[in-house]
DNA sequence: CTGAAAGCGCTTACAG
DNA sequence: CTGAAAGCGCTTACAG
């Protein structure tokens, strides 16, 4: 079957249609788009002679007249070997896609290793009209696809972050959405008696990991009346590692660690022994990021839950918005959990 | 800008190509598709032209008169929450992508609960013609995709198992290419002195599965005179649990166990004590696929390293020759590495 | 409310 | 080798 032209019987067009219900074309599309200018009866026919027929329309043609591609693009510049190990993709993916799929709006996807392909493969897709936007995810300070996407004025919107870059919807209460979770982490540590903090984020590129660098500083300087301190890692467990180690060189190491992502909290934890610490006792960990890595370190890794698949879902409602015309509705920062584990609950046995 | 509309000066058509060269909408849409039928000299300067103008085709158009979609669609069957443990999609992704790009293809991606979903996105993407083929991946017994397909002539390849339904290129000996890797496994566990196996597969509608059991039996029985029995579980770490409860309570309990994926072999592996087991000592445990999972487990998971990326390459360019009229370019076998960890090497102390 | 017509941006026989 | 023309399947002013 992999071998065999998509031959069958021609499918039916609009002209078939008209020719079915006795009327012009331009009656079929009007009835067929919901448009006025077509009697109730007429357009009744229309509708069943379209269903009689199996007819669906030709996404070329109406793309064609609508000078829009009905479709949206996602190009994720990342490493594949990362990738793989984050879930965050096919979550976001999986939001997204719940709400397009109901508009018929098809999501084009491509995995490339920079910004730069990113920057090209969009360019491409714009100049050859196979999208009407796109969206952006992990957002770098002077990130050249805010450069492209302004330039050629390509609607947008972003996954992680708030998807309207107006920001989150008032709800949030204006401050800034990454103080709630990471209050909650902190009071957590307090309350487990720690008192020396320390955050290893992502690399300082990030705008999500600048924002959260800032909030932990302000949320720890309101704690402890000095800000903790943070390093920056390439959220791998090797990067994750190394800033570990040269916390604890440190002549006042801290007794708890908030890491940017579960892959780096989870390798710690299982280097425990190498590192010379005993996790919690020693040592709390703390991901910013859960996944079933977490779960399965021993001890069990606290993390923080966020709602990645509700985020794509607003991703996907601001972009349409956008593409209708519309002011994009406002929407509320994504839902968090904490979820307290083993690796900083001290067990004091 | 994400509230803007896709201004701009409108984007350049081969009728101003035809116009800046001084020749017809004919010649330049020869002269950009290689055609024979305009001279060199002509040729040169149309494509200057364009160039100079930075005209892209017209997808839409270009779709439209050509009736191909320059598209092919991968619709995922499978719960969200599974799919954010399984870095497998995303490298397969990228593995087709890295050939589908360069050939100006792009990826439709959806994700759906099941396969009858699956089946319904797959049915209205061909019925618009937004794709000229598709990838199908976990191919099922009787499963009503390859009804679809098969129904409405839709080109496809499968990703996971042979592209090509006519299986993998001889050079694979003709022999089950799942055998090769079963094979490394068993031998591996019986130097280190196992003799009673068994392995928890994935549910038995999977064809892989089935492939995968049948060549465990066959393997077992060669090497240790009687097939090693074979249960089945979700993927899932609670039933895998859950079947390595049922092997461990049998009379003569295997001591070694071989799980089809990453998930539920690092799952018993975490939950030895809970289990009542000493791993490697009481119980060496394998994984059918690999990823960080194996890594950070304590003891680390051995497991069979397989490359999903140049499966996804390998899917990408059976699809491209299915498309081309051409006759399928016979693929390899993927490539798989078994990486021997602590989780089944007995050291013997 | 309805129909004939032009147009979206390409491709491709078909005459010169 | 080159050009005028029809056609792909829709949408949308514009007359009736």
């Amino acid at each position: 079957m992999a071998g065999q032209t998509p031959a069958g019987n021609p499918r039916p067009t609009i002209r078939d249609i008209a020719r079915v219900a006795g009327v012009s074309k331009a009656s079929v599309s009007y009835a067929l788009n919901d448009q006025p200018g077509v009697s109730p009866g007429t357009r009744d026919r229309i509708l069943a002679a379209a269903e009689q027929l199996g007819w669906r329309p030709s996404a070329a043609a109406r793309s064609l007249s609508n000078a829009r591609a009905g479709a949206v693009g996602l190009a994720i510049a990342r490493d594949v070997r990362l990738l793989g190990e984050e879930p965050y993709y096919m979550r976001l993916i999986a939001g997204m896609e719940s709400v397009l799929a109901a508009q018929g709006v098809s999501l084009l996807l491509t995995v490339v290793p920079d910004v730069g392909a990113a920057v090209e493969v969009m360019r491409g897709w714009w100049a050859e009209r196979r999208v009407d936007g796109v969206v952006l995810t992990d957002l770098r300070v002077d990130d050249p696809r805010l450069d492209l996407v302004a330039d050629l004025g390509i609607p947008c919107t972003f996954g992680g972050g708030p998807p309207d870059p107006r920001g989150y919807a008032p709800a949030a209460g204006g401050r800034d959405p990454e103080r709630g979770p990471l209050t909650e982490v902190v009071e957590h540590l307090l309350a487990q008696g720690h008192r020396r903090l320390a955050r290893v984020g992502g690399p300082a590129h990030f705008q999500h990991t600048r924002r959260r660098n800032a909030a932990w500083r302000e949320v720890t300087r309101e704690a402890l009346g000095r800000a903790q301190p943070v390093l920056s890692a390439d959220y791998s467990g090797r990067e994750g590692l190394a800033a570990t180690r040269r916390l604890l060189a440190r002549a006042e190491p801290p007794t708890a660690l908030v890491f940017d992502n579960d892959v780096m909290a989870a390798t710690v934890v299982a280097e425990r022994r190498a590192l010379g610490v005993r996790i919690p006792e020693d040592l709390a960990v703390v991901a910013g990021e859960d996944s079933i890595l977490c779960r399965l370190a021993d001890p069990a890794v606290s993390a923080l839950r966020r709602d990645v698949t509700a985020a794509g879902v607003a991703s996907a409602v601001v972009l349409l918005d956008v593409l209708a015309g519309r002011e994009p509705a406002p929407q509320a920062a994504p839902g968090y959990e904490f979820i307290a584990r083993a690796s900083s609950t001290a067990a004091r046995r």
